[in-house]
DNA sequence: CCAGACGTTGTT
DNA sequence: GTCTGG
DNA sequence: CCAGACGTTGTT
DNA sequence: GTCTGG
């Protein structure tokens, strides 16, 4: 699954990767956790678009917004087909920026914070679904959530599941919002090349999601990560 | 038909 | 053990 | 995802 | 809103 990401690269960096004019200077966050604000790019008026939107998707029918606390996480093999996420997929399909995430390992001694960045050292695309939710005032809350899909040899030794990540090829056919063809965009969501990323141990302040900084990245100690 | 859920992950 | 908050 | 709380009442 | 379970 894909619980932690961060999200570092400058304004730039950012612009260039995805394709944006008029990006502004987000903060770099090493530690992003649900229920937080996140930067997603969607199509727009004019081309793509950069915005905010809670990590946690309330879909537009909810009763109450705490659903979105549990739907952090789309499995991309069936959220075509589920209640929550359906419309989402036909319809508000979006890239989360990141520039690695975490995953955990085992618990004896606590929780082993794992960092997965790309090894070129650009930016990952992570597919996303978002929504729109009125509350009863007329309020409204943007949120999203973050496709996943079976690990590849990299991550699997970590965690069984992981994000899905786009290849710039496929960025326009899958923000296109003419294209409502699950079959066709499910071809989108494949597993990503394992030589794409590389698995670090890192430091176990990042298990803290009110820890935010570049010691989310320290490498741990005496520690590299299993070859198996 | 109506009521109630609507989700993922890991771990035991 | 399970839920909530970040 | 992990960390941390997990409760009620009345009073200020 | 839409699907599943009874």
């Amino acid at each position: 699954m894909c619980g932690r990401f961060l999200v570092t690269s400058p304004a730039s960096k950012l612009a260039e990767a995805f394709d944006l004019t008029g990006v502004e200077a987000l903060a770099p966050r090493y530690n992003v956790a649900p229920s937080q604000e996140i930067a997603t790019i969607q199509a727009g008026e004019a081309g793509r678009q950069l915005g905010l939107r809670r990590w946690g998707l309330i879909p537009h029918w909810a009763a109450d917004p705490s659903i979105g606390e549990r739907l952090i996480n789309a499995r991309s093999e069936t959220a075509a087909q589920k209640p929550a996420f359906q419309d989402a997929f036909s319809q508000r399909r979006c890239i989360v920026p990141a520039d690695g995430f975490y995953e955990w390992t085992a618990r004896n001694r606590g929780h082993v914070p794992h960092c997965f960045r790309r090894r070129d050292g650009e930016m990952l695309a992570i597919a996303g679904l978002y929504d729109s939710w009125v509350a009863p005032g007329g309020g409204i809350i943007e949120s999203c959530t973050l496709l996943t899909l079976e690990a590849n040899a990299v991550v699997r030794p970590v965690h069984g599941r992981m994000p899905v990540l786009l290849r710039p090829e496929d960025f326009d056919a899958w923000l296109d919002p003419e294209e409502t063809d699950p079959r066709k965009l499910s071809r989108l969501l494949a597993p990503s090349p394992p030589a794409w990323l590389e698995d670090r141990i890192v430091d176990s302040w990042v298990n803290d999601p009110r820890n935010d900084g570049p010691r989310c990245l320290a490498e741990a100690a005496g520690e590299a990560p299993s070859l198996f």
